[in-house]
DNA sequence: GAAGAATTACTCGGATACTGCGTGTCCGAGTGTAACGGG
DNA sequence: CCCGTTACACTCGGACACGCAGTATCCGAGTAATTCTTC
């Protein structure tokens, strides 16, 4: 159970669109470039977030991807959920229905209310979500800003020379 | 990004043997016929129960599992440490650092300080994990049993005649 | 010199192979039980 | 009748195949810029 690659790349590329900031779109090529990365995967990780609406493709020549909203109204949840799909950490598969154990509850009422595991660990992972939602990607734009000022020039150097 | 269901079965499974508590050891093929579950797969996460500490097995003709510790000192969190692993959902390959980026950047302490990146998405992991450390097992069995209070009798009957 | 059309080069989009982990299964080592024989 | 020994059956423990999702890659469709021709 662990989170797929393709969101740190994803976190990052936005982050650069954010920085970067020119009104024209940025290739994938410049943006594998920017941290290394292998272009036709990064590629295929932009097209799902074009389609969850994060960002804005612009085909043809001097083409490219530009961030589809501003950067406070994208939230990390956002990426994750746009990358990794919306399906829950934990499904539950009802075994508690099943079996001995199952077939001794004969009761009507047993099974009525949701499985008590099921509701446990979904506590759990709505806490999560609504941390993931909390964060934006302004937030953790301007947390580099603070921590390491040079950066974001360090990306319009990288990426904005055009 | 999705949990294993060996989660699930572990936790059903602890929630039996918590509810028979008779002195004896409980064996896999028992354990697997209460729920329908494949027990030869079972057995290999009650392994993992037993490594983490959460079982004690007991070796030998009407052998078996049974719980190491108390339902109250059992968190929902090291059930799912001991199937799934302590490794963290999100591992920061520190790709800030590479690429054309990463070049630019070559200020000292550009990257002194943790990735924001990976503090953003490490406190949802946290909240997650603190989360499912407030929830013990009993929590859950407590939970079952005011919803559906047949289920505790149910689980005995399938299980508890040896 | 300016306008229009054809060409060109570059980009996104989806369809296609490969690898690692989760899933499922099996057999061997070890142990408590039970039966058996002897005192 | 009681005790020690032996054989046994059952259990756990780790090692071995299979399938699916994540990983990585490629080529075709489409569009804007460019260039050439014509007026």
């Amino acid at each position: 159970m662990r989170m797929s690659k393709g969101v740190e790349w994803a976190v990052h590329t936005l982050l650069n669109l954010a920085w970067v900031d020119h009104g024209r779109p940025v290739a994938t090529a410049q943006l594998a470039a920017g941290h290394d990365l292998p272009g036709p995967y990064l590629h295929k990780q932009l097209q799902a977030l074009v389609r969850a609406g994060l960002l804005e493709s612009v085909p043809g020549a001097r083409g490219g991807f530009l961030l589809a909203r501003a950067p406070e109204a994208i939230s990390m949840l956002d990426v994750v959920l746009a990358i990794e799909g919306d399906e829950p950490l934990f499904r539950c598969t009802e075994i508690r229905q099943c079996g001995l154990v199952g077939a001794e509850c004969s009761g009507p009422d047993d099974f009525a209310l949701p499985c008590a595991v099921k509701s446990a660990l979904g506590r759990a992972e709505t806490a999560w979500r609504e941390a993931l939602a909390a964060q934006s990607l302004a937030d953790v734009g301007r947390a580099t800003d603070e921590h390491a000022p040079n950066v974001g020039g360090a990306v319009r150097r990288a990426l904005g020379s055009d």
